[in-house]
DNA sequence: AGACCGCGCATTGTCAACAATCTATATACT
DNA sequence: AGTATATAGATTGTTGACAATGCGCGGTCT
């Protein structure tokens, strides 16, 4: 999905893609072994290449490896997740904050027609869990992306949203307030617009504050079971 | 170095920790194209090995890839060293106050009596920035593991401190401040062990963005050339 | 019957040869 | 003279075979 920009792409980077995208979807289970031929014959591919990827997807925390042993995904439990949402919290309350200050007018104006778009979704596809997350992570997406702090977009976009994006898959969290989520996202969007960064951070921040209790509270309820 | 812990120890993780303490101590030079067979001879390694290692300092943002290529050491502009004090402020401020809450009173008393140690470091090796350097790290690296937040651990002893440190090494940038960072290190130890997470983070906080504002001006000064 | 030991099998780690791609040099053309 | 092109060399990417290690099964001893 979305790799026409690299030239030349080898089939490392195509094991990396496909373990990432079977991992977040859900296609490879957290905890359970996978065989190296397994998943070579999986996705047609050899296992010098996917080795390196392998070694890749642990560097970045969504696999186990034990040496000798084989590889797993790797389990997140209840409280790492909530944790997760923390770091999420401040971080992405940066990445807000740069970006009401440096992004262009231009990316500005995608960002407000991408809720428009967003808008449209949830009331055609009500309850359709998938594009709600979809359309929240092209948000939160941008916005690591408008703050031109590179390594924070890297590290938001290539660890953390991967990881929440598998239990999201999984669970549909995000749905039960996407109209909620909407509307916060349109305000931070507006900060963003009027270049107050200590608004957008402290929007920001509330945003996924709320949709961390969110969890937390469908976890005491049992109605989530992780 | 270090490395009794670990059971069976791979040929890929032994050029995984190579690489990685040659780029951090300088001996790999940032920008300087370094050839796979070259490394092998370097490392007395082979190159399967190696280039699962060379994924995986890839994916942690130490090296830059260029499929058919090569690899080389990351540069990291002045711009984008001063983002990643950015970053470390947030991340280390949620650190410390998630450390006030959660590290034992036995973590604590150790984390004093390092600073203890940290002071004779200083008192004795006048000007050795790299004693100063490695007793900062060493502070720095406690109160991450002492958030028991694993990812955020992950992220900040994984991808930032070894980014961090690859400059430090070179430039001994915390040199000129190595008493009042002591300090600065004193009054959040004493706000952990007061189990004040708000002050712990406000301290962390600051004291980060000293570090920054002192390298700032050392770069506008130009006694600091990235 | 239960526990411990040893062996065989499967799986992972490592290696060296082969194929594909890029870079640099030299040559021809404008 | 400067630019573009083609070719040669070197370097990276890939493959399949080989070696080393962990795991499970069966046997034996208490």
């Amino acid at each position: 999905m979305s790799e026409a920009a690299i030239q030349t792409y080898t089939r490392a980077d195509e094991a990396f893609d496909c373990l990432q995208t079977a991992i977040v979807k859900g296609d490879l289970v957290p905890g359970e072994k996978i065989g190296e031929v397994e998943l070579c014959s999986r996705f047609n591919l050899t296992r010098g290449p996917l080795r390196e990827a392998l070694g890749r997807l642990e560097s970045r925390g969504l696999l186990v490896r034990r040496p000798h042993a084989g590889v797993k995904v790797v389990s997140v439990s209840a409280e790492e997740l909530l944790e997760l949402y923390r770091i999420r919290e401040t971080m992405e309350g940066l990445a807000a904050r740069q970006a009401a200050e440096r992004m262009t007018d231009e990316e500005i104006v995608d960002l407000q027609a991408t809720l428009d778009t967003h808008e449209r979704m949830i009331e055609q596809a009500q309850g359709q869990a998938y594009y709600q997350a979809e359309g929240d992570y092209d948000f939160h997406h941008r916005i690591a992306t408008g703050s031109r702090n590179t390594k924070l977009a890297q590290m938001l976009l290539g660890d953390l949203y991967y990881m929440v994006r598998m239990y999201r898959y999984r669970l549909s969290t995000s749905s039960g307030r996407p109209h909620m989520a909407l509307g916060e996202h349109r305000r931070i969007a507006e900060a963003i617009a009027q270049r107050d960064g200590e608004l957008a951070e402290f929007l920001m921040k509330r945003h996924i504050n709320a949709a961390r209790n969110n969890i937390e509270t469908k976890i005491q309820n049992g109605s989530l079971t992780i």
